[in-house]
DNA sequence: AAGGCGCCTGTTATCGCTAACATGCCTGCA
DNA sequence: TGCAGGCATGTTAGCGATAACAGGCGCCTT
């Protein structure tokens, strides 16, 4: 049973065992036109014994598709792609796809690396969930332009014929800012931007907006931002920047009395680095983060964060990349917005027995 | 210079524009051969002009080989599969070959269908760092075979022509356990796995080890782990795991004063259930996780855990790989063994000044 | 001056598969 | 009896790329 490895199983090689044409063979394996029963029995048995496993390049390039899909994703370690990933998933194997998962580390030059390999080996379509960036763009806009469908999820990019799904990240660091303001703290922080680059970061945005609309001043020495030149970091080493973070805006003649954290690594960082200085949390300083990643219902004190629907992000645009594979003619751009939603918890509230 | 997304730009089109064969544009996109240097700017130009995107089943095809490598995880989303994943990706892209995820969800299923997707579209090798199953191996058995280089991180399978790189995890969980046993402690509890399956669980058998070493018993009732009949859950939510793990120990007439959790992950949970029931650590209870991620150091206290060389063993399994790709013959199976770590923090070791 | 060697380009023949069309046979119905 | 129509298979012609071989030309060598 066992093959020379030099020399794969082709469909020729079963059809002249079995006494047919390849072509038999191919409808046999591919269950489609009829074939008489014992005919394809036979092929089946000789396929197997043979161990057959069929040419997907050959296929691929004769069908001019290859019910393939690409994900591109920033970084690989966080609660966050592995929602976004099973959402897809979940729709794509239901659909027949095969999934193909590309890491760009957040650079923009490895995002079109992978942009590339996929539309190389000819994915049918690209799932891109990299944070947009111009040589990004321009690649993705090229794409597209050559035919190939595209669905966005969360990325700053607007093109006429690339779908997109997105939660609504001002909206939710607007309510995670509102929420502390309404429980009273005034000199609110935010934790994981650095404002020497331009801001594109949704959340941040809502932060400012809350502050305005309630009166509060934008102190600059209660915004803090990574160390390195580059803020594009993997989620989960952000908690380095928040406990750092927190470091220094503990170390303010006027500390804040409550921090925004970009997401829930970096709160549980700020959150670590609060306990050390001694201080209480909500009472002395209280703690926002953002995602809801498991870990968030179980820090010490369990953290309020801003909850999204991911995997159903993931979902939809998956469901949106199909249709518009399989869709005869082009089709207009479809976008998605989703909800956020506040999770509040005991980091931003003390006791409720108290109220 | 926008084409007609239905008809994709092929050799013969440039050729045809250029004035040369398609053979001729062929040599001058790979640059091999000698080309005429004007020949080779005007091909250049026209290709450009044309958006020329190669098609990689046809060279796929051709070649008989996709310069492209399948990289098989268990699950995204955790710093132990990122780590991996870029130490593997570092050797890839300085070698010229291109890497594409696939994710199984820890479902041998899906392993299987991640193997043959990899398989069926031609990639020259894979790397397999999904946890054993009968399923999984026996497709890798005849993937083997059939000629498929295949290397394989930490999974529990040997193969003449497979090569294997693996962390000494029982000597891991020997030294984490030997370190609580070491502090004093002699209740020592282990969160992660349910007796009722077969142990596989290299970290736990060293746990075992070090108990009967040093004339402990094992308590069955200090061993807790998933409440659910699959223990085969995604690394990053296994806090849950930990939290009610620890509840349960802490509910017991004679808690433990010491637990080592399967993973750090589980040990943040635990530490809360700790914190949660006013108990202190290490005070009352130690802990001890395993893989050191970056959240470890970043606990209230920071966490002693085991640490592996993961990096390393993605870059070692993505060497191996090639290296046996790009051999003429069969090599026999390469091994490496990579020390584990114990680091040392404050969850097991009441402030130093004390001794 | 003839042979040889490098350079540049072209021709041919697949890689393995399948869409589209073609063929032959059998059945049923007018 | 004749023929439409369905079934079971075969034949043909690529999909787009490249390995291998085949010139043609110019220049150097002896």
């Amino acid at each position: 049973m066992k093959r020379n490895p030099t020399k794969p199983v082709t469909l020729a090689d079963i059809a002249a065992s079995a006494g047919v044409t390849s072509m038999t063979v191919s409808r046999v394996l591919n269950q489609q036109g009829n074939v008489n029963v014992a005919t394809r029995d036979r092929v089946l048995r000789v396929a197997s014994e043979m161990s057959y496993r069929r040419n997907g390049l050959a296929r691929g390039l004769k069908r001019q598709r290859t019910d393939t899909i690409g994900l591109v994703l920033g970084d690989i370690a966080n609660p966050f792609a592995a929602e976004l990933s099973r959402g897809v998933r979940e729709v794509l194997e239901q659909r027949g796809y095969t999934l193909f998962i590309c890491i760009s580390e957040h650079s923009p030059k490895e995002d079109v690396e992978a942009f590339d390999s996929l539309a190389d080996h000819r994915a049918d379509g690209i799932i891109v969930a990299t944070r947009a960036s111009r040589l990004g763009n321009e690649k993705l806009e090229s794409l597209i332009e050559s035919g190939l469908p595209i669905s966005l999820i969360g990325r700053d990019f607007l093109h006429p014929q690339a779908d997109l799904v997105i939660a609504d990240n001002l909206k939710g660091g607007y309510e995670a800012t509102k929420h502390l303001i309404q429980i009273g703290r005034r000199r609110v922080g935010f934790i994981g931007v650095s404002l020497t680059k331009s801001i594109a970061l949704r959340r941040f945005r809502g932060y400012l907006e809350a502050l305005e609309e309630h009166g509060l001043p934008v102190a600059e020495e209660l915004i803090v931002g990574p160390r390195g030149v580059n803020d594009q970091i993997p989620g989960y080493s952000t908690e380095e920047v928040g406990y750092e973070g927190m470091t220094k805006l503990l170390s303010l003649k006027e500390r804040p009395t409550a921090v925004f954290a970009r997401n829930d690594f970096t709160a549980v960082g700020a959150l670590n680095a609060i306990k050390q200085a001694g201080l209480r949390v909500p009472e002395d300083i209280a703690v926002v983060g953002y995602d809801d990643i498991p870990l968030a219902a179980h820090t010490s004190p369990p953290l309020t964060t801003v909850r999204q629907p991911t995997r159903e992000q993931g979902r939809v645009a998956a469901e949106f990349l199909l249709r518009r594979i399989e869709a005869a003619e082009h089709l207009p751009r479809a976008e998605r917005v989703f909800r956020c939603q506040l999770v509040v918890r005991e980091s931003t509230e003390v006791n409720s027995s108290l109220s």
